[in-house]
DNA sequence: CCCTCTATTGAACGGGGTTCATAATAGCAG
DNA sequence: CTGCTATTATGAACCCCGTTCAATAGAGGG
């Protein structure tokens, strides 16, 4: 029986991630709390340090599966999406901004983490993020076939922001909630006039 | 000697206004102390919440400030930008970066700072965020004339949005630093095509 | 069954925002 | 100037929270 513990562990944590996926889901990042997560999931206090450096790093394992599951939804619509690059873009911007709206407080918990100055973004991070680039990179190098690839990055880098400012201020409750429907004119307009005579 | 009281706690309010700035300043939003601040100000702890309701009063106050210096800023390139209603966006734009930059630390503040759920925006962010949304207004209305004011107003965001977005994006720590110049070149990137064949 | 070594536990620690009983002070009447 | 009272300022104390670590429980081998 030598790996007992670590197969207890392991359950542990992945109970105590599911936990507080769910607690952050509800009521956000800054609902988290390290007592309520060890008596939700029957543990004792000390017993989250024993899987975990601190808490960020539960934060951090909910933020990968969250990024998975964005990834997930922007692929399953680029999938359904139609042949043309420039629908393609639009679509999946779409998705994300669907997203969001329906996983507010989980969306906000992927750039609400605060990382330790200096630290590198973990690599799952980096690995989600190059994916979803890869899907908006592909489109875009349909549309503009005589662009560098170091141009084509910063295109992608660029109409992802974009997208996600427009997101982003668009759910923010201080501009007294842009209607969804605005948010997708927004999307839809940056991309198609951005797309227009390549 | 009726205002006496008054006038101490306003200087005060004024003295910790200037104090917790420079704090947020140098060290970000989230090493501001009330302890320290007391100390700074050479005042007991109490003494702040004889003059702010909490610390995200003072924050608040801070962040009007800074909003304001950005105004300031975005409003000096706009009168140094020649007639070109593009050259006028992207000039701007570019400021907004600069200022974001420059003022990293205070410039996150602005975002950064939890409202109550369900409590409206301050009167003056409402105002500055109008006061700068009017800035790009101006030169959008030239450049399309043929637009309602409605869909001048969702261009206006859209396009602050998307700007927002890359400054944000590029800035962020977790993409391992995009350089300064390739958050101009997405900036000029994104209004010279949208502003394109108007 | 005991002994040892590891894993678990939760009380305690340190630090932070906020409050409130108390001390200090200002204003005023005599 | 001296009490007296109402107002203001003070900072110790409260509560909450993340994290730690001495003490306990438990597992495995002899």
């Amino acid at each position: 029986m030598a790996g007992k513990v670590a197969e207890r562990r392991a359950a542990l944590r992945d109970n105590l991630i599911i936990i507080a996926e769910k607690r952050i889901a509800s009521d956000g990042l800054s609902a988290l709390r390290a007592r309520d997560l060890a008596s939700d999931a029957g543990c004792a206090l000390g017993a989250i340090y024993n899987v975990f450096g601190d808490l960020t790093d539960i934060v951090l394992a909910v933020n990968a599966r969250t990024f998975h599951r964005l990834g997930a939804d922007v692929a399953a619509a680029l999938a359904d999406a139609p042949q043309d690059p420039v629908e393609q873009l639009v679509v999946m911007a779409q998705a994300y901004h669907c997203f969001a709206a329906a996983n507010l407080h989980s969306w906000r918990a992927l750039f609400d983490v605060e990382r330790a100055p200096g630290e590198a973004a973990p690599d799952w991070y980096l690995q989600e993020m190059g994916q979803l680039f890869a899907y908006i990179s592909d489109p875009l190098a349909v549309i503009f076939p005589n662009r560098d690839p170091q141009e084509l990055a910063l295109l992608t880098r660029a109409l992802f922001s974009s997208v996600h400012g427009i997101v982003l201020l668009g759910l923010d409750g201080a501009s007294a909630g842009v209607p969804s429907d605005d948010i997708d004119k927004m999307i839809a307009l940056i991309l198609r006039q951005f797309t227009s005579n390549s």
